[in-house]
RNA sequence: GGCCCCAUCGACUAGCGGUUAGGUCACCGCCCUUUCAAGGCGGCGGCAGGGGUUCGAAUCCCCUUGGGGUCACCA
């Protein structure tokens, strides 16, 4: 069976590239009809964030990203946190040292400081540890440790050969072995790192396939020889590309928002954001770019991952989640999504029917949720502003107010059936093309000259609230 | 800098030896129109460069250039 994972850290605010991630491992185990696993990387005691586990987590399930095995929902693999497997860990580096395939090593940080900096200084063109503990003697080596002296233990890499990475959709990818240094797997702190975690995680949570970033791919030969050192299989590895910032670096949030929380607080839907990371190196075999998780799992091939790092574009995932709004969305499903941004205004609405038509008149004209609130303020509030380009229609067309007024008062009803012939006759009647009268009625009624037509405002508003209005500036 | 990956319009991409190089976002124009949008129609714009292979290269190979990643007791 096909098992995928991610292996978040939590570290921060839940990020775009975990939900870019988590999208193309879910999408595979789903139409492979396998399992998808949620891990959590909290090794690194000093970049712990207490609140982002949670996030994570959450995150996820807003997206309908639902693992089948998580710290939160448990399996048959747990425990799911890295932090809860320590005991795990140390039984397979012991291994290793009995093997011989690692070893202790004591230097201090400053000690690797400095020889990093000799090194640099000497030019040396080999990279990372110098090796000094590597033939140090194992009964030195353990007197030490039961000592209780500190130390690490690092892999014992081969000094020459080479190591393949068989990338599913790079091939063979080759490194020499003479260019690896001898990593850290187990930490003075007792915590394993990244390298020893994950591998033994793997293995023992049957991942089959393991679907990461382009960043994880130099690091992959280490990897492998870490199985080996243990007598494992390989997983069959996928590096897709990296997510990128508009200068093409990787991502990141000094230059872009990565926060999935952020641009769910701006009314972005999770199914737009799904689906638009969805055309992020990928794409549908018959080109088209609105499509579900659904018909993701339908078409999705890990090989048709193309390789270029796609640039992570505001401007069309906004364009995006438009289409979701006045396209793919029922009325009444948008309808509810909307409530929660009115609701964290202070906005109320009268009615289920009130809100239905505003959100119906408003639909092609908002690109996010909390858009929908900033454009449609005066449907909700007496307290809506008046632009500078309107109140200069208003001043404009001022005149023509007291008869709109007393026209309008006089209409048994404000449907469009009634109201245009009424407008166009008075327009007509005076002269004037309909905007020169559309448009100061349009300022007055909402503060806005970005509206949606004339007659559906007349209609919604009420005839009650459209003269009240009114009567701000006719009454003095 | 060493090592590794990558390379089609400004952005996302289709293409997997023979296409007038297609679509989407953005941009521009037109239409619709009471405003703003949405929508429709049209336009601008690309195979990084150089060598090969081949009857024929965006597609295969090499080099150059460019971009990115990685070189932690972080993941």
């Amino acid at each position: 069976m096909v098992v995928t994972r991610i292996a978040p850290s939590p570290t921060g605010d839940p990020h775009v590239g975990t939900a870019y991630q988590a999208l193309f491992n879910y999408v595979f185990a789903k139409q492979q009809g396998g399992k998808f696993i949620v891990r959590l990387e909290d090794t690194d005691r000093s970049r712990y964030n207490p609140t982002s586990e949670r996030r994570i987590l959450e995150m996820l399930d807003w997206l309908g990203l639902v693992p089948d095995e998580s710290p939160a929902k448990g399996g048959p693999n747990g425990p799911y946190v890295q932090s809860q497997r320590l005991p795990i860990y140390h039984r397979y580096v012991q291994i290793l040292l009995e093997k011989g395939a690692a070893y202790r090593a004591f230097d201090t940080p400053e000690e690797l400081a400095a020889a990093r900096e000799e090194a640099r200084r000497a030019g040396r063109l080999e990279q990372g540890y110098n090796r000094r503990y590597r033939d140090y003697p194992v009964e030195e080596a353990e007197r030490r440790a039961a000592a209780g002296e500190p130390h690490v233990v690092r892999l014992k890499v081969p000094l020459e050969g080479k190591t393949i990475v068989h990338d599913l959709l790079r091939g063979p990818v080759e490194f020499d072995n003479a260019m690896l240094d001898d990593k850290v797997i187990l930490k003075a702190d007792g915590y394993p790192t990244y390298h020893l975690a994950a591998m033994v995680d793997d293995h023992l949570m049957g991942v089959t396939h393991v679907i990461r970033a382009e960043e994880w791919l130099t690091s992959t030969p280490f990897h492998i020889l870490i199985l080996r050192a243990f007598g494992w299989e390989e997983p069959v590895w996928c590096h897709t590309p990296l997510l990128r910032n508009p200068d093409k670096s990787k991502l990141s949030k000094r230059k872009m928002d990565t926060s999935v929380e952020s641009y769910r607080a701006q009314g972005i839907l999770p199914e737009a954001l799904l689906n638009y990371l969805g055309t992020m190196a990928w794409s549908m075999p018959d080109g088209r770019e609105i499509f579900s998780l659904q018909e993701m799992i339908e078409h999705f091939s890990l090989e048709r991952i193309s390789l270029g790092g796609p640039v992570f574009d505001l401007n069309k995932l906004k364009w995006m989640n438009g289409k979701y709004i006045r396209e793919v969305l029922s009325l009444d499903d948008l309808t509810e999504r909307v409530k929660p941004f009115l609701k964290r205004r202070g906005l109320a609405w009268p009615s289920e029917v009130y809100l239905k038509q505003v959100v119906e008149a408003m639909r092609p004209r908002f690109d996010t949720l909390e858009e929908f609130v900033d454009k449609a303020l005066y449907f909700f509030t007496e307290a809506y502003p008046l632009q500078a380009k309107a109140q200069a229609k208003l001043e404009e067309g001022r005149p023509l107010l007291p008869a709109l007024q007393a026209l309008l008062a006089s209409l048994p009803d404000l449907l469009p059936e009634t109201t245009e012939p009424a407008l166009r006759g008075f327009a007509e009647a005076k002269g004037l093309k309909p905007a020169a009268v559309m448009q100061p009625l349009r300022a007055a009624l909402t503060g806005s000259l970005e509206t949606p037509g004339m007659f559906d405002l007349l209609m919604i508003l009420d005839k009650e609230r459209v003269l009240a209005r009114l009567a701000r500036y006719t009454s003095q």
